[in-house]
RNA sequence: GCGGCUAUGGUGUAACGGCUAACACUGGAGCUUGUGGAGCUCUCAAUCCGAGUUCGAUUCUCGGUAGCCGCCCCA
C-alpha cells in the first residue's frame, strides 16, 4: 500500500481536466485573437534551456533559489524556463541577419518557478509573452502598452476596471545619478519605491527622509535637465497613449520591476479592486538584451502576463466567457450491437463537419440519451435497421425534447445552422 | 527560506475521549431491450503518515507530509 501512487499532481502544478482546459483554451484563443489582429506572430521554444542563458542576466538570487536546474546525462545543465524573453533574445540574435524587423512576435506557453506556491502563484503557469523587437523608444512603446490594454478590453474591461502604470528606467537613472546615490543605497532605495504601495504614505515620507539622497524630490522638482527631459519624454508617451484611446495611463514612481535587462519605459497593469492588489501585466523596454549574444544591440519592447492572475481578474469583474461546449454536436444512439449503420451516417456526418459521438456502450437507448444529456452534447439521433433503410433521421434537440425526421443529407445543415 | 491556519469516502459536511464513523451529492447495478434529465431499490467508497497520553484517540500532545493564507522574492 505504501508504494501506491498518488493522484495528486505535483507540488505547485495543475491537471487540466477538460472542462477546465476548455476554459483556458478558451481564453488563448480570444488573446490571439486579438493579438493576430494586430500582425503578431506565434512563435514558440522548448521549455528546456541552458542554463548559462539565464546566469548573465537577471538576478543571482531568482537563478540560483528560483529555478528548476539540473544536469543531464551529458553533464549539461539544464533550466526549465522561468519566463521566455531570454528565450525570445536568443532566438532573435540567432536569425538576426535574415529576420524581417521589426518582428512582432508573441508566445503563450508554460514557465516554471521553483517557489513555495501560493495565492495567484504556481510553480507551473501559462505565460501569454508580447514583444516588439527593432523599434527604439516612441511609437513602439505606444503600440505596446496599448496592446495590453486592448487586452484587457477585448474581454469587455472597461478603462475604471484596471490602471496602467508607467515610469522609465531612464528617468530613474538619470534622478538617481543627480540625487548622488552609489549602487548600495540605489537599490535600497528602488527597494523602497517598489514597497511604497504596501506602505502607509507617513512611513514612506520617513524612510525617504531616512535615505542619502532622494531621487524621487528630484524628479518631482523638475530643475534638473536631464531628470526632467526624461520626465517630458515618459509624460509624452502617456498624452500619446490618450490620444490613441487609452485614458488610464499613469506616472508611477513605484513601478521598479525586479529586472537588470530593463532599459527605458517599464509599466505594469493592475487590478482597481483593491481587493486584488497584484499586478496582471507587466513589461518594458530592454534594448540591450540581444546584445548579449553578440553583435549589435537590437532595440525591443515587450510585456507578459499569467494565466492565473488574468483569469482571477476576468472571474472577478464577471468577464470571464462561458466557452460552454461539448465533446460533440451530435450523439448518435444505437439500439442494438451493430452499430455499421450508425458510423456509416457518422462518417458522411463528418465529412459536413459536424461533430458525431457514436455510442459504442451496450446501454438502453434510455440511457444512451442519459449519457447524452449528461455530456452536454446538444443532438441526438438513434440509428438501427429502420433508418439504415430509410435514410432518415430523427434528430431529437435535447434542449426542448423537440423531435424532427430528416433526410441524412439535411440533418449537418440543420444542426450547424 | 520564515510564520499562521487546516487535514474524515471521489466531492461537500457530521460524529461530549467510548457502539458497526453518519448524511448529501457523485460513481456502479437494477426497476426499464427504439427514446429524457425524475423517482425508488441495491451497491462501491474515508479518519494524511508516524510516535505519544489513555482502559479506549477521528477527537488531546508532538513530529512529519500536504493544502490554503501571509512574509521574503516576484520574470
Amino acid at each position: 500500500m505504501a508504494d501506491t501512487p498518488s493522484t495528486e499532481p505535483y507540488k505547485g502544478v495543475r491537471d487540466f481536466y477538460p472542462a477546465d482546459w476548455r476554459r483556458l483554451a478558451g481564453v488563448f484563443k480570444k488573446v490571439r485573437g486579438l493579438l493576430e489582429s494586430y500582425g503578431y506572430e506565434e512563435y514558440n521554444a522548448s521549455p528546456l534551456e541552458r542554463s548559462e542563458l539565464y546566469e548573465s542576466k537577471g538576478n543571482e538570487e531568482i537563478i540560483n533559489e528560483q529555478t528548476y536546474t539540473f544536469t543531464d546525462r551529458g553533464d549539461r545543465r539544464v533550466t526549465l524556463r522561468p519566463e521566455m524573453t531570454p528565450t525570445l533574445a536568443r532566438m532573435v540574435s540567432a536569425k538576426r541577419r535574415e529576420l524581417p524587423f521589426p518582428l512582432r512576435w508573441y508566445n503563450i506557453g508554460n514557465r516554471f518557478r521553483y517557489e513555495r506556491p501560493q495565492r495567484g502563484r504556481l510553480r507551473e503557469f501559462f505565460q501569454t509573452d508580447i514583444d516588439l523587437v527593432g523599434l527604439p523608444e516612441g511609437d513602439a512603446d505606444i503600440e505596446i502598452v496599448s496592446l495590453a490594454s486592448a487586452i484587457l478590453k477585448t474581454f469587455g474591461a472597461k478603462e475604471t476596471d484596471f490602471i496602467i502604470r508607467i515610469n522609465s528606467r531612464k528617468l530613474l537613472a538619470a534622478a538617481s545619478k543627480a540625487a548622488g546615490l552609489d549602487d548600495e543605497s540605489l537599490r535600497v532605495y528602488w527597494q523602497l519605491l517598489d514597497k511604497r504601495s504596501k506602505m502607509t504614505p507617513e512611513a514612506f515620507e520617513e524612510a525617504r527622509r531616512s535615505m542619502p539622497g532622494d531621487p524621487l524630490k528630484i524628479v518631482e522638482d523638475g530643475t534638473e535637465p536631464a531628470v526632467a527631459e526624461e520626465k517630458r519624454k515618459l509624460d509624452a508617451l502617456i498624452d500619446a497613449l490618450a490620444a490613441g484611446g487609452v485614458g488610464n495611463a499613469v506616472y508611477d514612481p513605484g513601478i521598479v520591476r525586479g529586472f537588470d535587462y530593463y532599459t527605458g519605459v517599464i509599466f505594469e497593469v493592475f487590478d482597481t479592486d483593491i481587493k486584488n492588489p497584484r499586478a496582471l501585466f507587466g513589461g518594458g523596454r530592454y534594448d540591450g538584451l540581444v546584445a548579449l549574444f553578440g553583435g549589435d544591440p537590437i532595440p525591443a519592447v515587450g510585456f507578459a502576463f499569467g494565466d492565473v492572475t488574468f483569469i482571477d481578474f476576468l472571474e472577478t469583474h464577471g468577464l470571464l466567457p462561458g466557452f460552454a461546449g461539448a465533446q460533440a454536436d451530435l450523439y448518435l444512439g444505437t439500439p442494438t450491437a451493430d452499430r455499421t449503420a450508425a458510423q456509416d451516417f457518422a462518417r458522411a456526418l463528418r465529412e459536413q463537419g459536424v461533430r458525431v459521438f457514436v455510442n459504442l456502450t451496450d446501454k438502453s437507448l434510455s440511457d444512451q440519451i442519459k449519457d447524452a444529456v449528461k455530456r452536454g452534447i446538444p443532438y441526438f439521433a438513434a440509428v438501427g435497421s429502420e433508418e439504415a433503410k430509410s435514410g432518415m433521421l430523427k434528430l431529437k434537440t435535447l434542449f426542448t425534447g423537440a423531435e424532427e425526421s430528416l433526410p441524412v443529407d439535411d440533418v449537418a445543415s440543420r444542426i450547424l445552422s
